[in-house]
DNA sequence: AGCACGCCGACT
DNA sequence: GTCGGCGTGCTC
């Protein structure tokens, strides 16, 4: 295999390097030349940290060697590269490449992305993950890697493979069969079908099917996970590493388990609970020189995968793939990036299609499966048609199925918001409580404790606005209010909570009534005898631009947990989000969405950015984009003084909005505009503002953000 | 971010 | 003449 040391290259004679430097500062954001200096000439590798003399003799940062070079273009003189921070190159080419092409197009700095993708060094570790790999050589002396499996020994047995619906279909049925079929070791044929044109850089969007899956071990995962699993597995038969990335770590146990119960348990982990030496550990074993099964959260997506074959995305829509440091990027655009780049297949897989990906099945870029995935038998209660036939919390039609369901086993409702009553009102006149703090709206969140759902203020002391009253009344229901609604009304019936406060992950096939609110609905064993979805008018009144889409998305997810012979009831609600639901349409129901979002300009049927800061600093900063064809830009508008960010008062904000064809060229002006703004922010900030605070007029960029039309 | 460089006004 | 104000720009 070689270590990650010796396949690295080295310095070989020539006398610079160029390094990228640790800097928040976008005008550093380049590469720097140093001198190779005769006693570091034969340890030095590209990817390596190192620590540099910088603005001074005396003055060291941090860095990656990145190349080497001759001479210099340089016009100074060089300063020496002044220690090796560790001898593994951590940076290799690849995830330095798809560090600064990620970092070009959301308008940020390579960096930020690196700061993502390497985890900080831990010695202890290090030399643990080194010793183990001396003993591994000593024992077993150069053996060459295992050969790579013929796809035919998995597949088509002769011939190249040629996958097609038909593989595809074969893989849906499969999958579809229950408990029955229990997961076997070996990779199914039509998931090495669809590894072997993975690896060949296809770019494939599945729907999966519902229902859980047992495995051979007995543990219960969705049949989504077993599939996955199996896909991934099939990717590194091919002599391939394969990146999984999913949203959070719940549905990433699922997958481990599933990987595990394929013969597949040494699978590198990277997700966000793991502690510092945890991630580092993981990260040294990704980087070995041998293909791995990588597994983890948004941050997997930039691991350094040795012979990247596929990256794999569960649920590519749920925004928590979003990262929420600079420059935002989205794990998805992240692949999407890095599998142009190294030419690897990319798999989007989820039970809702997100409108992105959407986007690209219908640009030709992505290619949808050609067969139905099985569904969940879905019916509508609509209480509009029968608005009387309310018993407790739920409709009568709805508490009869949840009786029926108990019977057998597990039944699942999953409502809209955690906590008691979202909403508190005025006891006398009715109105809205409003915080006296922030004006925000009080709820809930526990039994007879009011607080504002925006600050958090206990409301002790509320008095009405409109008519002085000064009792608060619960209204809406939350999930702790349904348990306690649903202990008197199911009498002698176990409730069980599920919410994002206290997330539960699985529950056994015994009768129970689950109660969950959306996306922390625990997985149970053998799936639900029937999910109950409460709560879709207020859900569906959330206002944002994706609000239909979300809905699908968790509706779909719920629905998937039932069991094959169980059902799905949408006990409420109407509209068009809705029967595209009930009558299994939600991709027809994301085409027309996306259509919409075309005619309006709304992303992502084009891109945004929002470029926010001292109206003379954003003035100077559109300017460089004026007249570009294909890009028009909504305000600037003030942004709103204080809220949660402190922001203060005189800032202004524009969203810029661009075809995809001109992001690289919107992304470089604007990059360019908060150099240039940075630059020569030090003289301003002397003049013009308190020492020791950052310019608070200073430009802002945010690219792709999915909030910006959302108020 | 810091820090040097340089171009105008008041000076031992 | 030269000291030092601060605006400007660079950091290999």
């Amino acid at each position: 295999m070689g270590s990650a040391f010796e396949r690295a290259e080295g310095a070989n004679g020539r006398a610079v390097a160029r390094v990228l430097l640790d800097s928040a500062l976008p005008q550093l954001d380049h590469l720097f030349d140093y001198a190779v200096p005769a006693e570091l000439a034969d340890d030095i590798r590209v990817g390596q940290r190192v620590r540099v003399p910088f603005r001074n003799r005396e003055r060291k940062s941090f860095g990656y060697v990145i190349e080497f070079v001759d001479r210099s273009e340089f016009g100074g003189e060089l300063a020496p590269i002044a220690d090796l921070v560790t001898t593994v190159p951590q940076l290799t080419p690849e995830v330095w490449q798809l560090a600064r092409a990620v970092a070009d197009r959301a308008g940020g700095s390579a960096g930020d992305i690196l700061r993502l993708a390497i985890p900080t060094r831990q010695v202890r570790v290090e030399k643990q993950h080194l010793a183990a790999a001396e003993a591994e050589t000593e024992a077993a002396p150069p053996v060459e890697p295992a050969p790579p499996a013929d796809p035919a020994d998995l597949a088509h047995p002769g011939g190249p493979v040629a996958p097609t619906a038909s593989a595809a279909s074969a893989a849906s049925a499969a999958s579809a069969v229950p408990a029955a079929s229990a997961a076997s070791a070996a990779p199914s044929a039509p998931e090495a079908a669809v590894a072997a044109e993975l690896v060949a850089g296809a770019r494939l969007a599945f729907t999966a099917s519902h229902g859980p899956e047992r495995l051979h071990t007995g543990e219960w995962v969705g049949s989504w996970a077993a599939q996955l699993a199996r896909t991934a597995i099939a990717v590194h038969a091919l002599g391939r590493s394969a990146i999984l990335v999913t949203p959070d770590y719940r549905d990433l146990d699922q997958l481990r388990d599933a990987l595990a119960a394929l013969g597949h348990e040494d699978a590198v982990r990277v997700d966000s609970r793991q502690s510092n030496g945890e991630r580092y550990a993981s990260f040294l074993r990704a980087l070995d020189g041998v293909p791995r099964i990588i597994l983890g959260n948004r941050s997997a997506v930039y691991a350094p995968a040795h012979e990247l074959g596929a990256i794999l995305f569960w649920d590519d829509g749920d925004p928590v793939l979003a990262e929420p440091l600079t420059p935002y990027v989205h794990a998805r655009d992240a692949a999407l990036v890095r599998a142009e780049q190294s030419r690897a297949g990319l798999f989007f897989m989820g039970h809702a299609r997100s409108s992105e990906v959407q986007r690209l099945v219908e640009l030709g870029y992505v290619r949808d499966q050609e067969f139905p995935p099985r569904r969940t038998r879905v019916i509508h209660a609509d209480s509009s048609i029968a608005p009387d036939a309310f018993a407790g919390r739920v409709p009568e039609f709805a508490a009869r199925t949840i009786r029926e369901g108990l019977r057998s086993g597990p039944v699942l409702v999953q409502v809209a918001t955690a906590g008691y009553a979202p909403v508190a009102v005025c006891g006398d006149c009715g109105d809205l409580a409003r915080c006296r703090a922030c004006a925000g709206p009080i709820g809930f969140r526990v039994v007879g404790r009011a607080s504002c759902r925006w600050c958090g203020t206990y409301a002790s002391d509320w008095r009405c606005s409109t008519c002085d009253g000064e009792r608060l009344r619960e209204r809406g229901m939350g999930s702790a209010r349904t348990v306690e609604q649903f202990e008197r009304q199911f009498s002698g019936v176990r409730v069980i909570l599920s919410d994002g406060e206290h997330p539960r992950e699985r529950v056994d096939g015994r009768a129970a009534l689950v109660v969950a609110t959306r996306g922390a609905e625990p997985l149970a064993a053998g799936g639900y005898r029937a999910v109950i979805l409460l709560d879709a008018e207020r859900l569906l009144s959330l206002e944002t631009l994706r609000a239909g889409e979300d809905c699908l998305r968790w509706w779909e997810n719920a629905a998937a947990l039932a069991a094959p012979d169980g059902l799905c009831l949408m006990a409420s609600g109407g509209g068009p989000v809705v029967q595209a639901f009930v009558l299994g349409q939600s991709t027809a129901w994301i085409r027309n969405e996306l259509r919409d979002r075309q005619a309006l300009r709304y992303p992502p049927a084009v891109r945004v950015a929002s470029v926010s800061g001292g109206p003379d600093e954003v003035e100077r900063a559109l300017q460089q984009i004026a007249g570009l064809p294909g890009v028009d830009f909504l305000g600037p508008t003030p942004l709103p003084a204080g809220g949660a960010a402190r922001t203060p008062a005189g800032l202004v904000r524009a969203i810029v909005r661009f075809e995809y064809g001109q992001g690289g060229e919107v992304a470089r002006r604007l990059r360019g505009a908060l150099v240039a703004d940075a630059a020569g922010a030090s003289s301003r900030t002397r003049s013009k503002s308190a020492p020791g605070r950052a310019r608070p007029e200073a430009l802002r960029l945010r690219f792709d953000d999915r909030g910006v039309f959302d108020g």
